[in-house]
DNA sequence: TACCAATAGTTCGAGCTCGAACAAATGTTA
DNA sequence: TAACATTTGTTCGAGCTCGAACTATTGGTA
């Protein structure tokens, strides 16, 4: 039973494709790579936006809770830290109470990074939820949130 | 100007993490881990859930077109592909008309395995959307429709 | 105090996706 | 027909994340 290409006119989705969970990651792909596309700023600067956002938001804090924060292991946070570190936008300070531990700061210009990246974000933002009415936007933000604090 | 570790009682998520596009990336890190860490059936198929879901629906598209379902690039389908098929999931067909392309089928053994990751799924689903109305669900599910076609 | 568990950060190898480049086949156009 | 462009699947190297194992340090307990 071999279909003539010219037929296949419509495709079915499935039921997968029907899952909130597939449509999550079909929607983070397609974000990543239009996000990414788009912004051409400082090396990985723009790859992790939202963990340089987050250390602006909370300057000094551990680099497991940056971890946290941006749902990756610590392991993997090592090697970006590194990266940025030598890109000159973070740094990474000692904790008096702790030898074991480090705060992670922004520096000037990953302060300067990061107000850069925001003009960007938010464009990108109004490409995603173009043609959403308001209320349509927060029911998704809502609803992500509940299903994010669901899974952790 | 450094924080006393027991004072950090409120984290500030930053205005980054207001955004959709950050809420979807979380949702979907947490999303695929948690499937990934509750479903041990055969091998990869869990990973490839979504696509295998897809040639079920769809038996018999090409490859091209399989990529494109999950948003992943031609490239990459082929290794998957690959596993896939020495696990006995899925064939490879020629297509009769074009000797570049194939056709990607479901074995008997696929279909099974395919079945039984949908109820697997529907757990899940039911674990990320617990304590949500019917009425939100489908607000997240529609908005991410209208996002995912904006991105594409 | 001495001992043991827990924690912060790190290293390392495995596995995955990507983009670029390629061969083979097909489509298009002069 | 011949010449060129496009499409399909592929290979390959780079870059990323993960889990497991490790060191150093800190916390808890007998």
């Amino acid at each position: 039973m071999q279909q003539e290409k010219t037929k296949i006119t419509e495709l079915n989705s499935g039921e997968e494709h029907q899952w909130i969970g597939f449509k999550i990651r079909m929607a983070q792909i397609l974000a990543f790579r239009a996000f990414e596309e788009k912004v051409k700023i400082g090396g990985k600067a723009a790859r992790y936006f939202g963990l340089l956002g987050y250390i602006n938001a909370n300057p000094g804090q551990l680099q497991t809770v940056l971890a946290e924060a941006v749902a990756l292991r610590r392991s993997s946070l090592v090697a970006i830290l590194d990266q940025l570190e030598n890109e000159g936008l973070v740094e990474r300070r000692p904790v008096p109470t702790d030898r074991r531990a480090n705060q992670v700061w922004l520096t000037a210009e990953g302060e300067r990074v990061v107000a850069q990246l925001r003009e960007a974000g938010r464009e990108h933002e109004n490409q995603a939820t173009e043609g959403m009415t308001k209320a349509e936007i927060e029911a998704v933000s809502k609803g992500l949130d509940k299903i994010i604090a669901n899974l952790k």
